[in-house]
DNA sequence: GTGAAAGCGCTAACAG
DNA sequence: CTGTTAGCGCTTTCAC
């Protein structure tokens, strides 16, 4: 598993070849204020002309110190968490850090693996998304070695001593089904998604909360857990149709369930809006040219994972504030999937 | 942009706690067999109850190697690249390398920054698809440098002696083109890219050898060119239509422009499929859910991924061979936005 | 301002 | 089999 050894230009070939010692070679190479121009030209002549590349690993080594941080995510695939990348990346890189990346593929154990290389890569900080479902020893680990750590999107139970990037989850639910609710719909389903994960509980928080605002009683059989897969959006309309007195509109736990669930409906002779109203959660790029277009919740992954990245950021260099929390405020998008319920 | 100073537990206090020498609990720690069973628990209960943790950092500097790689790819939010990076991940992670990400946004500055980057933190290899129109100067500067690279996706000019994975792009737009000339069309678009790509290059050639295989004159007319965004391929539908004897189909450069295509297409009251034939390349995993559904070749992005993996594994473990070509053989995966033209 | 020396945490020779 | 010694390439006191 190990690269090959390869023999490069030290600082120490540089300062013989300026004519320096290795400390001023290192001084020059940072920009410090108290070298003279002279002298850095002469230094910074011999490193072009020897080709010289800066050893970070080793300058970080010695200094104890770390400019990579780790990024843990579930899928890189599926595009909310590869948007959230790009909002990390593109922050993280403006302020000189390199981004080590890992996927769980939602597993617990490879979380923790993947945790614990971040670890032995002494990575300056991290950024999890926790798998559905995990506790907090395993991210508690890493705090107690010091490393700063922000939470993105998901927030394991009792986990108030971390920073903390979401979005409000139970007020854009609410604000979806409250939008059914005003165009007529009165039994309106919850599709996919589980217990197991912290958005999930708060997606349905909003949603019993907007149904008993309105006065609407609650049915349980109306909330269907499922996997969050298009392929589970696609299977959940036959039990969706095969319910006694059917719903006539629905909130999908993502994009991609109800990406999943408009498959469904058209398989099954159903036009998504007219005939069934859907609504989506968290405005991937894709949801706006499927067709038809999809209404959806707009939860902002790649202006997460820039706060992310700013909080962790900001953390590293020492701020020992207590844990803050930023919670980004949803926007429902009105678009296609979504009618009034036809009296 | 550095982290703050972390204090861990050594090698040496795991040994004085053990009571043995550092490279005897060295020797423990990467399993030498010579070292009695004995010692290798005294010295693993002396780790586990310090809570020692491996310093990769310093462990690399030592032994002159490394256990991360670079990978760099234009966008992450693509899907085709995003499937690409998976399919990297999953095989380097079983070979146990941790993957530094970077992208480029198809900016040759960027990639030429993120390949320096790569370099100072003594990566053991490399895995790049190259912004469109980058010479080999770039690239040709890691090589200097003894450090194994492989070029996926997309290959400059002149670049021979690399390692490269890719598609056969001639092979997947001739028999797409095929399928519509089989299907009665006679005016056939190439829609969107640009030929500073290679693959658009030998899309175009694919797409060529088809028509004059089949007779058909060649009209540049049909060529257009084209940004490789939805809204590129949404926009590129007016030109199509404003077009004195329009196509009757079209071959997109990828998937992205082939939904934008038929976004515009729908906009403009036309069918996909029924009103105009749409093709596009890459087979992403959105196209098998849109609707309608779109025909198009797969060019199987993770599994390149996979193989750009192991072909880089192997350099980096040794093998002095002359550079290999990986060319995947694209399918055509005929769906719905396809259909024979009403004589 | 610049140099000499020490050392980050680990591995690699070489003794014993 | 295990300990001793010497660095990897850099930064960091502390003298000069």
């Amino acid at each position: 598993m190990n690269g090959k050894k390869t023999s490069r230009v030290t600082l120490q070939q540089v300062a013989d070849h300026a004519g320096v010692s290795k400390s001023t070679a290192s001084l020059t190479l940072r920009g410090h204020p108290r070298i003279p121009a002279k002298t850095r030209e002469k230094v910074l002549a011999s490193m072009k002309s020897l080709g010289y590349v800066y050893d970070r690993v080793a300058a970080n080594l010695r200094s104890q110190s770390s400019s990579t941080i780790g990024l843990i995510i579930s899928e890189i695939s599926n595009p909310f968490f590869s948007e959230l990348v790009e909002g990390v990346q593109q922050t993280l890189d403006k302020q000189g850090y390199t981004v080590l990346l890992g996927a769980t593929g939602d597993s617990p154990t490879k979380q923790e693996t993947l945790l614990f290389m971040m670890l032995e890569y002494r990575v300056g900080g991290v950024i999890v998304s926790p798998v559905s479902g995990s506790s907090h020893e395993n991210l508690d680990q890493l705090k107690q070695w010091g490393i700063p750590m922000v939470i993105a999107t998901r927030e394991p139970l009792q986990m108030t001593n971390y920073d903390f990037v979401g979005v409000d989850n139970i007020a854009g639910s609410k604000m979806a089904v409250e939008y059914l609710i005003a165009n007529g719909h009165r039994r309106i389903a919850l599709l996919g998604g589980s217990p197991q994960i912290s958005t999930w509980r708060d997606r349905k928080q909003g949603y019993l909360d907007a149904l008993t605002q309105a006065g609407i009683e609650i049915d349980e059989s109306l909330v269907m857990e499922g996997p969050i897969t298009r392929k589970g959006g696609i299977e959940i309309v036959e039990r969706i149709l095969r319910h006694p007195i059917p719903p006539t509109a629905a909130l999908c736990f993502n994009d991609v369930v109800a990406l999943g669930v408009m498959k469904g409906l058209k398989a099954a002779g159903m036009q998504p809006g007219p005939d069934f109203s859907v609504i989506g959660f968290d405005n991937i790029s894709e949801s706006a040219v499927h067709s038809p277009e999809l209404t959806t919740v707009s939860t902002f992954p790649d202006k997460m994972g820039k706060h992310a990245a700013e909080l962790l950021h900001q953390r590293i260099v020492g701020m020992v504030e207590p844990p803050k929390r930023i919670i980004l405020k949803p926007e429902l998008v009105v678009r296609e999937s979504c009618s009034s319920l036809r009296l």
